[in-house]
Formats: structure tokens, sequence, C-alpha cells
DNA sequence: AACGGGTTTGAAAAGCTTTTCAGGGTCATT
DNA sequence: AATGACCCTGAAAAGCTTTTCAAACCCGTT
């Protein structure tokens, strides 16, 4: 059996009151028997029961990460840094794959709740409305990740997808692209979808393109759906020279489409990613793309959460980090 | 405040224990009771509070597991796998990730002995002696995932991953290289490194190609390594038509550098790699790799750890899955 | 020597649930 | 009508820690 606060008395030959003050106030013993209770934990190796502290200090140090798919890289990102940042203030973090269901979203929210849990970090999901009636009730603090969702009134990070997006394609503009089509995320469904189709509507409005805007295919969230929403667009628009992707996994899916269908990338097409994962340099192009700091949103996430438990309220509702453009080799300059 | 028992003891208007029979071993209560009280709990949305019913089943329902890197695709699939056979028994899991620092590891276990886990997953990581101890020492049943680690008889789930790198290494020769390379990883530091490396030589000398045995580099983990070790290899054997790398991201690396000095695959170089991440057939040219069964292998360790919970001792103590060789477009025939 | 102040200590309560135990009630049987 | 058997219910204990409160002690002061 694991000891107890009582045997750990018993051996030190005092009290359990004093035992526990040598943990959490050891300069109100004296010296002497503070000494002996020491030693008792050590041979002990005492460690006071989590459920019982959290019986009387009504938390857990723990909260719940709700994360669409574990494997996608973006969100792996995002947990490292999350999980970093957890770890740095003796926080665990539990994970919750969502695959985007809904029942088990559900499912997952009551029984952080029943767990005690101090607060949930939601990343990506829709927040539909059901799911974040049960959040409000069930008083858990929380904070959007990669969700803004203006609508309701709750903390979030994440970084300006519409200028982001408008910039990587003003990109393909300033290459001298005049045909340019777009994968995106379905609007309804996933966060980034519409934002990032606006900065892609924004980006050809200014350059006078908007017979461009319709030239888009949607596609769920996996490589295998980007190839095939690829040739739907190229049958759709079959002069497209460049292609705005609304993920780097897109932006594999399109490549490999063109080149099974002997376009090559970049010579005869350019192709620009959003995310900037670990694979996106390793790819052969080396992709173009626009970098979140996917690691300090998850960062900031467990800051403003911690805020949030701590203070009740946070200072600024809605925290945008900066992104960037990289260029690497998967666009280049339109050969007329 | 959150209900709790009593709130709805007092809204039905019948003791606390009637109100936990309810829940508890409803056909112990009248029906007409039993109705009044259900009503009261949908009322106050109670859920019995996790640390309370901790302190007197000594479970928590959770466990932990320790992964070195969540970014690598690998271990995201294997997590996956974990996290859908917990949540079907109805469990969380508490994410650690290690990056191999040997202090994390330790702190991470005292942690989640501390916060009562029920159990302790720990993949891939080289399982030192102190942590060895720790583990033993703080009685949370733990199971090991592709760290077979003879030298404990601790239980473990994993493939065979000599008799696995031997058939990509035979594949090789099959196509007629006679001139092969390994890219692997460091034996002291990496679980996988040593059996690896072992049916690479095995295959070799079966060929009887033992004077290859020393065309070995060792890389750390990254994709970044992986370039820097081709380099290497490339110097001390140039005359090498065929690469078995130890790891699918290892592969690309190596292909990565190849291309970037001039070196095209598979027509002037085959690549063969290990794991088939997702990544492996996204890649350019598609990857030929060992399959592992990674989410099964997720599955089975959490199987493994709940018959360990339960039974307190497991029915086979090492298993191995199945594995399979993939063969895509990174390996070809040697022209002469 | 007695008193007062401060320090140190232990007993007990609180936090929430489950479970045991005993008491009260109902019904049937003699 | 009394007894017994059985069902249902509530009080109380147990699980482990922290914290409050009061008692005990020490030291110095008058």
């Amino acid at each position: 059996m694991k000891p107890t606060i009582r045997d750990v008395a018993k051996l030190a030959g005092v009290s359990i009151s004093t035992v526990s003050r040598v943990m959490n106030a050891p300069e109100t013993v004296v010296p002497e028997k503070r000494q002996r209770v020491q030693e008792a934990i050590e041979r002990l190796r005492y460690k006071p029961n989590a459920f019982a502290r959290g019986l009387i200090y009504k938390k857990s140090d723990t909260f719940g990460v709700m994360i669409p798919d574990i494997e996608n890289p973006y969100y792996a990102g995002l947990l490292r840094g999350i999980q970093d940042a957890a770890a740095e203030m003796n926080h665990s973090v539990i994970i919750c794959n969502t695959d985007r269901d809904r029942s088990r979203m559900l499912a997952y929210v009551r029984n952080l709740f029943e767990k005690q849990a101090d607060g949930i970090i939601f990343a990506s999901d829709s927040l539909h409305r059901e799911l974040y009636d049960e959040l409000k009730r069930s008083r858990l603090p929380f904070v959007l990740v990669s969700t803004d969702a203006p609508e309701y009134d709750a903390p979030s990070v994440d970084i300006d997808n519409e200028q982001a997006a408008c910039e990587a394609v003003r990109h393909l503009i300033e290459l001298g692209h005049r045909e340019i089509g777009m994968i995106g995320f379905p609007v309804g469904n996933t966060i980034s979808g519409a934002p990032r189709l606006a900065g892609f509507r924004r980006a050809l409005a200014e350059a006078g393109l908007d017979h461009c805007a319709s030239h888009v295919e949607f596609a769920a969230h996996r490589f295998e759906d980007a190839c095939e929403a690829a040739g739907r667009l190229f049958v759709r628009a079959p002069q497209i020279t460049a292609v705005f992707a609304a993920s780097d996994e897109f932006a594999m899916g399109v490549i490999a489409y063109a080149r099974d269908h002997g376009r090559s990338v970049p010579d005869q097409l350019s192709v620009v990613g959003f995310d900037d994962i670990r694979m996106a340099r390793m790819f052969i192009p080396r992709l173009t793309t626009v970098e979140q700091p996917v690691y300090q949103i998850g960062v900031r996430a467990v800051h403003k959460l911690h805020e949030l438990m701590v203070n009740g309220e946070v200072s600024v509702l809605h925290e945008r980090l900066p992104h960037r453009l990289i260029v690497r080799e998967s666009t280049a300059g339109l050969r007329v």
C-alpha cells in the first residue's frame, strides 16, 4: 500500500498535522522535528495523495486539450507548445482527439468536468452551440485556439488568417500569375475555412482578378482529399498557373496530383501552402508557405488559460500572433 | 459552486445514501424515490466528484503516455491508437513529451504517481536503470512500446525490428544492389537502433555482402541529421547504389540530400525507409518502406496495460505485431 | 513566583463520496 | 395479534489531506 501521512507521522513520532506543516510551511516547526519528519518522508517515499488534496484545494493541476487529429502535424506542433508550457508550471495535459465528432467532443467535456480538470484548450474545431452551452454550464475556463468564433466572446489565440492568406496570394500575383486557384477547407465545418477564403478573394480583388474568385475547390482535411480536389480544380479551370492551398498537406496533394499528370512544380505550376509544418522543409520541392508560430500559439494558449483560471478574466480577449510568408521552391515566376 | 450529492439529496428530500444508491445500484431504491432523485440530478446537472471517488476506489481512470517527441509522426500514430482505445474504456490519457531528457522522464513518473495515474505506457526511449527503479518503486503498472528491453522483464508491445530490417535490406539485394549503405539510429541511445542494425548485417551476411557492413552512418532523429549523415555516407562509400534508412524521416533526408547532389531516386539510388508514416505515401517519390501497425500497437498497449492493472499480470509478456514491406517508388532494380 | 506573549503542537473538522450497519417499516404466516 | 423475514432507508465511518482552534509550552518580565 502507498504510505499515507499517518505512516510518516508514526515513523517520525509526531502528529499528522506536523507532517503536513513540514511540507507546506516548514518554518513553523522546530528544526529537530522537521528533520525527523523529512527523513521519514524520504524513507517511506511518501507523496501526498492527489485525491485528498484535490478535495481540499478543488483543483487538479490538469487541463484538457481538444484537437481534431493528433496525426496532423499542425496539431502535433501545437500540442508540443502546450505540453511544454504546462510542464513548466507543473500541470498535466489530458489529450482528447475529437476526430471532429460532435458527440465525442461533448463526452470529452463532460469527462473533463467530472475529472475536475481545471480548464480546457479547444483547438480548431467548430464550436457549435450545444458544445458552447455545455462548456459554459460546466463553468470550466476555456480558451480557443485557431478557432476565432467572434459570435462567442471566448478568449482565443490565433493568427490573422485572412491577412495571411491574402499575403500568400499576393505573392503569387507578384510572381506574375493571373490565373490562380485555391484548395480550401469546407467553410462551415472548419474554422480556418472562411477567413482564408476571404483573404484569397481580397488579394484577387486588389489586383483586379475577380474572375478567379470561383476557381475554388474544397477538400476535407487530408492529403488524399486534396489530390481529388486538385483534379476537380484542373477540370474546372485548366488554365490556372498557380494554386493557393489552405494547408501544407493540401499543397502536397496538389503537387502530387500535378506531378502524376505531367505538370511539374514550380516550372509549370506554382503552389503556396499554409502552416509551415515540419514537412514543408522536407518535401520536394520545398514548400513556399505561410509560417504560423504554432509552438508559440500553444504556449500562449496555456498562459491565457492560466490567467483565466487565476483571475477569472483575461486582459486581451483575442490574441493574434504574427505570421510570415516563407518563400521556398514550390513557387516561381510565370513563364510566358 | 458545483452541486454536491448533498444538494441533490436536499432537493429530492432523501438522504445522501439514497442518492448514491440511485447512481450505483438503482434497483435497490423504490421507483418513486428513484425518479425523484434522478430528476434532481438532471436539474442540478450533478456529476459526482472524481476526487472523492478516487479516494474511495483508489483509481483515477487515467494513465500516462511517455513519448520522445509528439511531432514525430510515428508517435502521433501511436498516440492516436492509445487515445482511441483509452476513450473506448472511459479512461483519460495524460501526455508526457520527454524530448529524451532523463530528468524530465523521472519527473513525469513522479508526477504521474502523485496524480494517482493508474498506469504508464512508455514508448521508444531507452529505459535506463534509474528510471526503471523509479517505475518499480512506484508500483505503477507499465508497459513498454517499441522498446524491447529484454534485460528488464517488463511487458512490451513491438514488432520484430531485426527481422523487418532484414527484409527491407533483402528487398534491395533482390533488386540487384551489391553496394548498400545504412543510416541508423545511434545504438546506445535509441532502442530500435541495435536490432535494425543487426537486421541489416544479417541480410548482408546471408548474401555474402559483408564488405558493406561498415557502410553505416548514424543520425540523431531528425530529417536534418539524416541529410548530414547521408553526406558522410557518400563520402565514406561513394560506390553505394542503395540505402536502408532506419526511419522514413531518414529516408526523406537521404533522398533530399541525393537530389541536391544530383543523384535521382530511384534511378540512381534506391532508398528504403521504415515505419510507413503517413507522409511516406505523400512524399515524392512515394517511399518504399516497412509498415508498422502503429495504431494497433497503441491499442494493444492499452489493452495490455489494462490487463496488467486488473490481473496484476499479463498473459504474454512480449507481444510482437506483424510488419510488412511496402514497395512503392523509391526503390528500383539496379541498372548496370 | 506569577503573569503575559509568542511559539509549537495535536485534536478535530472539513472536503465528497461509497459502503456498512442497524433501525424502521411492510407483509405474510402462524 | 404476534412473530419473523425481508425490503428500504438513513446515520455514520472510512478514505487522506489541510486548516483551524485551542492547549501546552517556553521565555522573559515584573
